[in-house]
DNA sequence: GCCATTATATGATGACCGTCATACTATAAA
DNA sequence: TTTATAGTATGACGGTCATCATATAATGGC
C-alpha cells in the first residue's frame, strides 16, 4: 500500500461532507459532479474512484445530511432535560434561524418536493433517513411523557416541515415570522409544553 | 391578419395548461421546452414566439398551476355550506388522492423545496399564487365561523402542506395513511369542524 | 386564386454535464 | 533510491438542453 490506509476513506468523507451541504442549498439536479469535486479540492475526474454513479452518490449525499442534521440536534440539546429538550427541538426547528439556512437545516425541508422525481435509491436513502429522525423524535417525545408519541410523532414533524417550508416560499417576512410563531405555539400546545421556551404569542 | 386573431392565444394557453401539470410531475429544472411544446402538438421552434425565455415561461407555468388548482376547488366545494365545504377541502387536500397525484394537486406541496433554487421571476409567481391560496383558505375560514382565521389559516396551510409532503416521502404505505388521517384529525379539530366529514380514528 | 403576414418548423450553435479512458503523481515498501 | 501501485488529473465523448436564425406553411383579405 503506498497511500496510508485511511487517504482515500478520508477524501470519500470530505467529498460527501460538502456535498451534503450543497445538495440541500442546490438540490439534487442542480448539483454537479465537478463542482463537488472541486469545492473538495480536486478534480471531477476522480469521482468514479468513489462513487459508483452520481445516483449512487447522491443517496450517500443524502444519507449524510440527514446524518449531520441528527448530529446537531444531539449537540444542542445534550444535556437537557427531557421536557425542555423537546421544547427546545420545536424552538430549533420551527425558528427563523432554520428558514434561513437550509444548507445546514433538515433535509425534509429541503428536499421532499424533489423526493418523487428523484433515482429508487435516492428515495430509498431519504426514506431512512426519515424514519431514523421521526424514531428520535418519538422517543424524545416519549421521554418527555407525551401519550401517543408513535402517531403524534409524525404529525408534529408534518407540521414543522410545513411551517418552515411555507416561511421559505413567503416573501412578506412579517407574514413569514408570524407563520413560524403560530406554528411554535400549535405544536408547543399540542404536546402540552407551551410553558417552556420561547413565547409563541406576546 | 391572417391567421384567427384567437390562433397563438389559444395555443399558448394550451401549452400553459399542459405544462402546469408536466411542472409538478417533473419539477422546473426537468421540464424541458421541447417536450412541453411536443406536448401541445408543436415542436420546440415555436416556444419564443410565445415566452420570452424559460424563466419567464416558468414563471407564466406557476401562475397557472395555482390558478388551476384554486378552480379545482371552486369546482369541488361548490354549492356546499360553509362549514361542510371547509371540512371537505381539509379531507380533499390531506387525502391519499391528493397524494397519488402531485401532478394535479397543491403546487406549494409540488414545488415547495425547489423555490429557494428558482429564479426571482418563479419565486415571485409562487408567492403570489399563495397568497390568493391562503386569502381564499382564510375567508371559506371566517364564513364557517372560525375565530382568528387570519393568523390561523397560514398555519393550517403549513400542517396540510406539511403532512402532504411527509406522506409523499414515506414508502411505507400504512405508516402514510397514518400521518394523513392524523393530520387530519388534528386540523379539523383545531378548526372545531372535527365532527364533519371523514373519521380520521375509527 | 394570389398576396401579405402571422404562426410554426427545421436546423444549428454553444453551453453544461455525466462518464470514462488514459496519463500522471504521490507514497510506502524494497 | 528505486519501484510498484493506489489516488488523482487531463482531456475527450456523447448527450441534453436553451436559444436563436432562417425557412416553411397556414389563412383572411384583395
Amino acid at each position: 500500500m503506498r497511500y496510508a490506509d485511511s487517504h482515500k476513506e478520508e477524501t470519500h468523507r470530505k467529498v460527501l461532507k460538502l456535498a451534503a451541504r450543497a445538495l440541500r442549498e442546490k438540490g439534487p439536479d442542480r448539483l454537479a459532479v465537478a463542482e463537488v469535486m472541486k469545492a473538495a479540492g480536486l478534480t471531477h475526474g476522480g469521482f468514479y474512484a468513489h462513487f459508483k454513479s452520481k445516483d449512487d452518490f447522491l443517496a450517500e449525499a443524502v444519507s449524510e445530511t440527514f446524518a449531520q442534521a441528527g448530529r446537531r440536534w444531539e449537540r444542542i440539546l445534550e444535556g437537557m432535560a427531557p421536557r425542555e429538550a423537546l421544547a427546545a427541538y420545536v424552538d430549533y426547528y420551527v425558528s427563523e434561524t432554520h428558514r434561513e439556512n437550509p444548507s445546514t437545516g433538515c433535509p425534509v425541508v429541503a428536499l421532499n418536493s424533489d423526493l418523487p422525481r428523484q433515482s429508487k435509491s435516492f428515495r430509498k436513502a431519504f426514506d431512512e433517513g426519515l424514519k431514523r429522525l421521526v424514531a428520535n423524535l418519538e422517543r424524545r417525545m416519549a421521554v418527555a411523557g407525551i401519550e401517543g408519541a408513535g402517531v403524534l410523532a409524525p404529525s408534529i414533524l408534518a407540521e414543522m416541515v410545513g411551517a418552515v417550508a411555507l416561511s421559505r416560499a413567503v416573501s412578506d417576512r412579517a407574514h413569514s415570522d408570524e407563520i413560524l410563531a403560530a406554528a411554535r405555539y400549535d405544536i408547543k400546545t399540542r404536546l402540552g409544553i407551551d410553558d417552556i421556551g420561547e413565547q409563541a404569542h406576546e
